[in-house]
DNA sequence: TCATAATATATCGGCGTGATATACTATAAA
DNA sequence: TTTATAGTATATCACGCCGATATATTATGA
């Protein structure tokens, strides 16, 4: 599922611009499950256009005259139920704060406690923010991945709350990460 | 986390070769935090090499005259060590067959079916094979990472084998995915 | 005997990532 | 009032990563 694909996804339910389109990856629906940069989003944006399937117009507000909006078009449409014919690829999840916690007896007990914290107190704040999305008339499709999202975050904060201790406050550990 | 320190974690608990050190992000106790192909550790091993923080050794066995064995250095620990102590950048997840579900009402009925039990299998085996791994005398940062996983796939089979019906045979879904 | 899977290393183009630059507005603090 | 910070908005660039592909041998099983 490449950029250009995600670009159309967004711009299926509503016209949007770059901005706009990214905020739904990094804080609205899709944050829990996709991840683009402006990086991506704006030579994606240029590529569709030229390709046509999608569509300019300027949208130009008070103080921001480069502002440009975009509009999926009938090819566009069609590019993207094709997109959504092809076999999906797996799954794939980059946690380096796990990565730190599987060398828990390597790292210092201060700084195993900070990564622990910082970790546990992001998927607190992610599971809140999913809550107040608003789920009335919003399609079934929408309403399940939420819903998935939502079991996945809390599942991690339940597991966390309880295994701290045994995690930070192992039974005799070293004082200091030595080998 | 660049490949060098994904590949500095696996050397630090043993010698192994670029082929073994996949499998641990494959099919090891990292399968289910971190991905790394052929593409990063081959490259990765080399610059490693070039500062001296690996050492290779040749690891020639019958049949396979190429295989090289690495081993991490003193210097090579305290880099990882030094990895270890940065603030770990927040978790990325990239799910195309969530993305696909979100618009489940444009796909057909059909291949969101074939999406979906894909998906739950993929997930169901992840626990499976999960469950396999034995926990005795490993230490408590790596047991932790394998009850944390265990418990993210086990929500994921649960939520998606409870909803399966509300999202595959919705009242009333149009028979093809029209506009 | 033949095909397939597993072991093993390596490269390459294209894509994505994080950082950075620019510029204006709105809000809040000093 | 002035200043700082956060938010809106577009864009580029170097570096690193990813998936595909190539090559070769052995082990397994049909």
């Amino acid at each position: 599922m490449d950029a250009k694909t995600l670009c159309l996804g967004v711009l299926v339910m509503g016209d949007a611009s770059g901005y706009e389109i990214r905020k739904m990856f990094d804080e609205g629906p899709f944050a829990h499950f996709q991840n683009v940069g402006f990086g991506s989003i704006y030579p994606a944006l240029a590529k569709l256009s030229d390709e046509g399937l999608i569509s300019v117009k300027d949208g130009a507000v008070d103080g921001h005259p480069e502002k440009k909006i975009y509009a999926i078009t009938p090819s566009g449409k069609d590019a993207f139920r094709d997109a959504l014919m092809k076999t999906p690829q797996k799954d794939k999840i980059r946690s380096d704060a796990t990565f730190m916690m599987f060398f828990a007896e390597m790292m210092t007990s201060d700084h195993l406690r900070d990564v622990y914290d910082d970790h546990l107190a992001y998927y607190k704040e992610r599971v809140a923010f999913m809550e107040t999305l608003d789920p009335t008339g919003v399609p079934e499709g929408r309403l399940f991945v939420r819903g998935l999202g939502l079991t996945f975050y809390r599942a991690v904060v339940d597991y966390m709350t309880e295994n701290r201790g045994r995690l930070l406050n192992p039974q005799q550990r070293p004082e200091d990460a030595a080998d």
